[in-house]
DNA sequence: CAACAACTTTTGGTATACCAAATTGAAAAA
DNA sequence: TTTTTCAATTTGGTATACCAAAAGTTGTTG
């Protein structure tokens, strides 16, 4: 009932199921839902002051993104990747991304790389002040813009979609590391090869920038089954504990 | 009323959405349903003897698989891809293909090798007798094949989804040519690569065998464009023109 | 006391009724 | 005759009611 109100502050999507999918969504990624929790579309719909029907899409939509489960005749979950799974995503990530960058050297317009070096530079200001969520909102764009430089549409949709997926990874990380400065740097490798429309450099300065996440994801998934582990030994029997 | 016999006769997922979503993909890559064609809910829904809910469910699985297209406050209707959107398909595609192959070539196990081998072995005996329909599926499969193999699941969903989605526009590649021993031994020739295990030459060999779709897709997109072209001028005042 | 069965409750699936937005066609006025 | 406006119909969006399957619970029996 109040939760209604906050659906309609911000404009996210038009319609109704994508605002309670971000909605949801959000909830998921910064911990509020935790892996393992069910979503029952009853209970879900009426806190938020919605009938049934647009909140089964929005659990669609999130099943399809990967950040739910759906179980034949049970409440879905919220999804809990394994290691394998992220890594998996991140390397497919990672090649969608080089394979962006290396069509963008010849289609990309000269436009949209002022666009992203201006993305970089407001990056770098906003480097050491404020909010590192600002930061990483930031990151998200440059990544996104990168495969949608490659004017390759299907690509930047499913470039989009796995970035989305791997948001709650990413933005733990992010925040676990102070390797920022670092960030700058690797960004502005991928500018110059962009600029000088070299798709080899390109590729490379993607790998060595993004591979360097897997290994973040190593340690953060580490540290989550750390958590995970003392949370069970209080008693707190895994799943869906209701 | 009677189609809905129709749908409980094979078994194509579990639920009625899936069944439905089934029943209008093969409408749609069969020709039943055209490019442009609107799919009213409720008209569909009757048609079909289901409710709108699990007709709305349908549609938007199949929104998701690009094969219709939605609009605010219109009626979907039946996608008309642009031959870059084909051609770009094509592009991720046979990238994410080469990265299956190369990572299949250290991740795929010898039974896979093998069970890859029989379906190419069935393929060729498939060739020159009966339907063409069995040797395109059996395509399909060798092709959904190699992206399993990956042992990387993200990457085998990604590879699966665009194959789906190209499935017309390959199937009408596929009738219109006879150069059928051609893919038998490109076939071959991937899989001689795999069994040595040797990245190179397996994404060199998927290159070769996936750059003629381009070619041969461009073909059919003229075709195509012959056609309606055609249509048109008996009057048939196309109102996919919004 | 334990185990099995039946009943109740919970929950997702489906159908239907109602609503709002948009398009189209008709009618009226310029 | 043409253009503009208004109303009716079409159509998707949302809410709700009903159904069937599954799980948890309780009672009875061995």
């Amino acid at each position: 009932m109040n939760e209604l109100n906050a659906l309609g502050e911000d404009f996210h999507g038009d319609n109704l199921p994508e605002k309670i999918a971000y909605s949801l969504r959000r909830d998921i990624l910064r911990g509020r839902l935790n892996p393992g929790d069910a979503i029952k579309e009853r209970d879900n719909a009426e806190e938020l002051g919605v009938s049934r029907t647009p909140m089964r899409e929005a659990i669609r939509i999130l099943a399809q993104e990967g950040l739910v489960i759906l179980r034949r005749a049970r409440s879905p979950i919220v999804a809990q990747p394994s290691f394998k799974t992220l890594a998996d995503q991140v390397e497919v990530l990672l090649n969608l991304e080089k394979l962006s960058a290396e069509i963008a050297c010849r289609a990309a317009t000269d436009a949209e790389i002022d666009e992203i070096c201006d993305l970089t530079r407001l990056m770098s200001e906003t480097f050491d002040g404020s909010d590192p969520l600002d930061m990483f909102e930031l990151d998200m764009k440059f990544h996104a813009m990168i495969a949608r430089m490659s004017h390759n549409e299907t690509l930047a949709d499913m470039h989009t979609a796995l970035l989305q997926r791997l948001w709650r990874a990413r933005y733990l990380t992010a925040m676990e590391k102070r390797n920022r400065e670092r960030v700058i740097t690797q960004h502005t490798a991928i500018i110059d090869a962009l600029r000088a429309r070299d798709p080899q450099r390109a590729a490379a300065a993607l790998q060595t920038h993004l591979g360097h996440l897997g290994e973040d994801l190593k340690d953060v998934m580490e540290h989550d089954a750390r958590l995970e582990a003392q949370a069970r030994l209080r008693g707190d029997t895994a799943e869906s504990s209701e």
